[in-house]
DNA sequence: TCCCCTCCTGTACCGGCGGTACAGTTTTCA
DNA sequence: TGAAAACTGTACCGCCGGTACAGGAGGGGA
């Protein structure tokens, strides 16, 4: 049972790197294997077919990817009691993750699936559009302690804002790995925060001269 | 020469529709000349590989959407003197022309090559990073035309401002299509407009009661 | 009218890939 | 030590990208 979930982790990792370089169409079961060291027996033993390996390598970005914003915003609402403040952290938090990478994101499984729908099943598509959804919740859950607080500026819809740090993040990823600049992304994020701040934040001075 | 136009035109559309929905990995030859009613040889014809097709694709993509951006922000600096006005009467047309595309947005030949990169050749990357840094020069001329005359809340840097555009657009549509919701791009462009008005705009009114 | 160029069609072929089938072998762990 | 788990090896199928090349329809200019 253990050297059978190793290997298997071992084509995940390995499927999850190239099919973030070349989308699930670019990448052969075949390099797959060779890169594994396994043979195609062997992957057929773990994986039933393309769309199987697709099905488990999504649940595991996703989980993976929950497992991250838990850490980072859990952190921050440790550190900080006021829940915008905590939320500005958070942000903050996450642009230095994102900065930290060595080369630069590797890109978003989600955003793959979603360009790759059409030969999928809906299975998959679902499980796609539940982890979209899952993100709106968790930032909409967070705006909306700040909204007790803060009256926002400008009328915004929760929702919609919350698909904002979405959308953020899946431009921004697209963005930084076109231009092969590393730290858009934080960049991004960074911008906003910015945003998030101003909408919530209380004017804080008068502009000067 | 006109003939010939026509039918190259013809396996663009199909090879566009396609691409968008399966990625390139997942459209096949086969499938566009059955859906073109031309054989093989006739595809070659036209396109030497996969790759002039991809190469031909993108920049007639890119041209397109250069021109879309060129008459939306063209009809509103027309419409408006304000170069503040102008660009949120810009996002505001924006927003409604998504809102109005039928089935959604179809998706973005940049984000679709930015995730199958690996497999194409330097030209087709400069080429896609090109559109992208086109994308930031545009949206960048506006901003400073803004920033002349309002003097930002928050210290920005125009570049990373004018990213933003280009990040919501991207995620928007990511979002859009994987949650299945048509609007929600439109939405995102419409909370990217509320952004920088707040950004800009001297503070209008104090907040009632 | 003739010829040439553009724009294709038809046919045959190659190797890679996804996938199937199944028999046999090694490794692991209870 | 024995059964189950975790593979290997081999052979095969049909689709696909791509190559090669011969030939043909149709229009436009000399």
């Amino acid at each position: 049972m253990r050297k059978g979930e190793e290997t298997r982790t071992r084509i995940l990792d390995v499927a999850e790197a190239a099919v973030l370089q070349k989308g699930f169409g670019g990448t052969s079961i075949e390099e797959l294997i060779a890169e594994t060291g396994i043979t195609k027996s062997g992957f057929f033993y773990h994986f039933r077919d393309k769309n199987e390996l697709a099905k488990a390598l999504l649940n595991r970005y996703i989980e993976n990817d929950e497992r991250i914003y838990d850490e980072i915003f859990g952190r921050a609402r440790d550190l900080v009691d006021d829940p915008l403040q905590s939320f500005l952290l958070g942000l903050k938090l996450l642009s230095e993750l994102l900065s930290d990478l060595p080369n630069g994101h590797p890109g978003c499984l989600v955003a793959t699936v979603c360009y790759y729908e059409r030969l999928f099943d809906r299975e998959i598509q679902e499980t796609n559009r539940n982890a979209v959804l899952a993100w709106r919740r968790r930032f909409g859950r967070m705006l909306r302690e700040i909204m007790a607080v803060y009256p926002p500026r400008e009328p915004v819809d929760v929702d919609q804002l919350a698909d904002m740090v979405s959308s953020v993040l899946e431009g921004g990823i697209v963005l930084s790995k076109t231009l092969k600049e590393p730290n858009t992304l934080a960049e991004q994020v960074l911008m906003l925060r910015t945003f998030v701040k101003m909408l919530f934040l209380p004017v804080a001075e008068m502009p000067r001269a």
